[in-house]
DNA sequence: TTGTAAGCGTTATCAG
DNA sequence: CTGATAACGCTTACAA
């Protein structure tokens, strides 16, 4: 493997005016750069990207640790992130934390390595308890949930007010027995909290009762729990014409769940999603959700992220981006 | 940020022996190491990774190229590398190649910069012509489709074997005029011409002529595409009881389609796909496919890298593994 | 069991 | 515009 040293010494000049020459530094004559390009062509030459690393003290390489790339959500918030990072001349290394806060925690003494530029961390497991653990020395974006008040970048989505606008949505349509699905109910300000919040907002906006009977919580937002609960609430003779999935995952569960039961939707039930993922256009019933706008939110993190990398100060001016949203309708609802 | 110097100095020991400590050498005495291990502590010490890959040539990332990431499919299989990595101590770097032979090269490249200690690489722009190209001096491994007779390691998906008796099932459930949507047919060694081919073999051992207007090729294999061309066949009145998907995500957009135009699954019209992503079992019908096993897939693909970066000889015994697979029977064949 | 010396390949600095 | 020198932080080889 050819070095620079070698290249150098083909092209007749010293080692830093190649280093020049690759780096697009303006102060080279032509023919010079013409000679030490011909050189590198013929030597198949390669920079050593951990030399150069280890000089710069900068790798290119942003962490994005999300619970797992294998869901119709994060999926689609990496695929994201990947594009707009590529626009920064940024690769992206994924770590999988499964949503736990140890794992979390792991990625972040990653970076601590100085193994990435920067993280992109999407926080489930970890709470406003660990909002100190985040005051790192290096640029950190927490995307998708809210840790109020950390000492990082925030884009977060428009949880609260998404959720009361999709609830009011099914209240429009006619529901009066809403359910909401959603996970665990924990003092966090995690997804179901805040999505509970808006849920909640919009019923008594409304003048509704809270029948603690309709609020149906599981253990992990997955299809196939959505699905299993569907079933129970229906067995179980729970009586409701209307669901606030507070996911759309979790939300093509229950659509099977229902039809498993012998529930027409949108006739008996109506069903509402959460971020618009992109099977939920292409389901029987197609989905009605909540369309966060992905791509202004991954853009945003990105952007915001390479900022500071650029800039070296982690903590000075940090932002709170809330993503703007929009209500889809669909067939699920009616529409 | 402290360095192994500060630590030795502050735990009055020689810079190699904190080394040792780091890297768990055998030869340190329980009270060295202690001292040390207090001194790291004391100065919050990270190694610095960029500093280890130089000396070491090593990088501890494997890059994985694929078309996208956003993809049940790929998505999947993603998650399961990444997973199959974590085992091996190795991260997972996502290049997404939109499949475009073009950025499948470039992530080849990438790899010739020392930036990853391997490559998985998910062929789909580039085709048999490419294989000298993959006469690379660093472990790569081919995921996914088969170039055939190239100079590296391939995990491969059971194609032909796969989709004929995908095929064979539909005929098995009474269906006589069977359909196939794939995509662009060509000459390569792709998904397409490869399911084509079980598709066909199937078709001939029953004795069934094969209908070109049956060959139905849509430009990408996605929902979108899928739904689209699903409404337009019957819409055109082609007469099928069948239809063989080559993805599962293209299923998903037919039997949008054929929902749309009215038709019946699977009374009047039987679908199979290929895949088993997570979503199949939750639509509405769920669809019957064929699972590959993408876990084997993943763990075998990383393992055959993982044993070549050890190895540290690129060519040496190259391995085809074929993944085992099933046919998955759900309501969208009557199962 | 521990320490010394050297070098991995690059680039920042400054001198020519 | 080009080059000499040094340094980034670590680990391999060898010496003590």
């Amino acid at each position: 493997m050819a070095t620079i040293q070698d290249v150098a010494k083909a092209a007749g000049v010293s080692p830093m005016t190649v280093s020049n020459v690759i780096n697009d530094h303006p102060n080279v004559r032509p023919a010079t750069r013409k000679k030490v390009l011909d050189a590198m062509a013929r030597l198949d030459y390669r920079v050593n990207v951990a030399a150069r690393n280890l000089r710069t003290g900068r790798t290119g390489t942003v962490g994005l640790a999300v619970p797992e790339v294998n869901s119709p959500y994060y999926g689609r918030l990496a695929a994201a992130i990947i594009s707009a990072a590529q626009r920064h001349n940024l690769r992206v290394s994924i770590e999988q934390t499964g949503a736990s806060r140890e794992n979390e925690l792991d990625a972040l003494s990653l970076s601590r390595n100085r193994l990435y530029d920067g993280l992109i961390l999407s926080t489930v497991g970890m709470g406003p308890a660990d909002v100190e653990l985040l005051k790192v020395d290096y640029p950190v974006v927490i995307l998708g949930e809210r840790i109020f008040g950390g000492p990082v970048d925030h884009v977060a989505m428009p949880n609260v007010d998404a959720s009361q606008a999709a609830t009011r949505h099914l209240i429009e349509r006619g529901c009066r027995s809403i359910a909401i699905l959603c996970g665990v109910v924990s003092e966090e300000t995690d997804v179901t909290s805040l999505r509970l919040t808006g849920y909640r907002q919009a019923l008594q906006s409304a003048g509704l009762p809270e029948d603690p009977g309709l609020l149906q919580s599981v253990e992990t937002l997955t299809m196939h729990d959505g699905a299993r609960r569907a079933r129970e609430m229906v067995e179980s003779g729970l009586d409701f014409d209307g669901v606030f999935c507070v996911t759309d995952t979790v939300a093509m569960g229950v659509l099977r769940g229902l039809a498993d039961a012998g529930v027409r939707v949108p006739d008996q039930v109506k069903v509402i999603g959460f971020d618009n993922v992109q099977e939920s256009a292409f389901l029987i019933p197609s989905l009605s959700t909540i369309d966060p706008d992905h791509d202004t939110m991954a853009q945003r993190a990105v952007d915001l992220l390479a900022r500071r990398i650029r800039q070296n100060e982690p903590g000075a001016d940090r932002e709170e981006f809330v993503s703007p949203f929009t209500v889809v309708v669909r067939e699920s609802t009616g529409g």
